[in-house]
DNA sequence: ACAAATTATATCATATTTGATATATGCGCT
DNA sequence: AGCGCATATATCAAATATGATATAATTTGT
């Protein structure tokens, strides 16, 4: 895990700090939270080819904000939420396997 | 969706009644609880292949009534845990997606 | 540069999900 | 039948996720 990427977990409020921090992730919870960041990137990218924030959290009544943060990986946001999101972008559940098939990739130390 | 499968629902207390009250839910609505359901009956059968419901509880720090719940289809189970429980019987992100992009089929009436 | 639209951040009361606990039911085995 | 173990069901306080709201920052178009 990089710096840059460390440092933007940080800021969305992941409980991940230093290189020993992360260690004390297993890798099963770190696995959830790559799942959870991939749903996030993937949501964005979807979701800005076809409405605004605010147009997706109405069809799913939710909120404009609480989409900015399911896009920005913000900890507060369940799989949950950025599943039905997905579903308003009119994903479909081979879309959203493939998402969470490719996520939690390699860690690499030196 | 057949009589059988509507009980199911309703006994684990899905909001599904009649055909008329299933025609309320959405596309995004009903998907979501299919995708839920698929990942409880996956996981039922990964985890009797491997441990009992306690040990894996204890895996991921719940307890064994929830695994319980998660396995049965509770609506008060959230993808989250099925998803979690599912990483502790050893399930990579792909097991996960593929069970994900299987699920959401096809309904039909006459 | 300006206005309008979009997205981000902060706060908060409410709703949902959670693990814990107690207890019931089932299930294989002797 | 009775015992041990596994699973199911019920209840509940605490934790977490939620949508709402206000407002700040950013982007986009002119």
């Amino acid at each position: 895990m990089d710096k840059a990427k460390r440092e933007r977990l940080e800021a969305n409020g992941w409980k991940v700090g230093t290189v020993a921090d992360f260690l004390e992730l297993t890798p099963e919870e770190s696995t959830l939270i790559e799942i959870k960041l991939a749903l996030s990137r993937i949501l964005r990218q979807r979701r800005q080819e076809r409405m605004t924030q605010a147009e997706l959290a109405e069809k799913i009544h939710s909120s404009q904000p609480r989409i900015a943060k399911a896009e920005g990986g913000d900890s507060s946001v369940s799989i949950e939420l950025l599943v039905r999101a997905m579903l308003a972008t009119g994903a479909t559940p081979q879309d959203i396997g493939q998402v969470i098939a490719g996520a939690g990739g390699i860690i690499s130390f030196q």
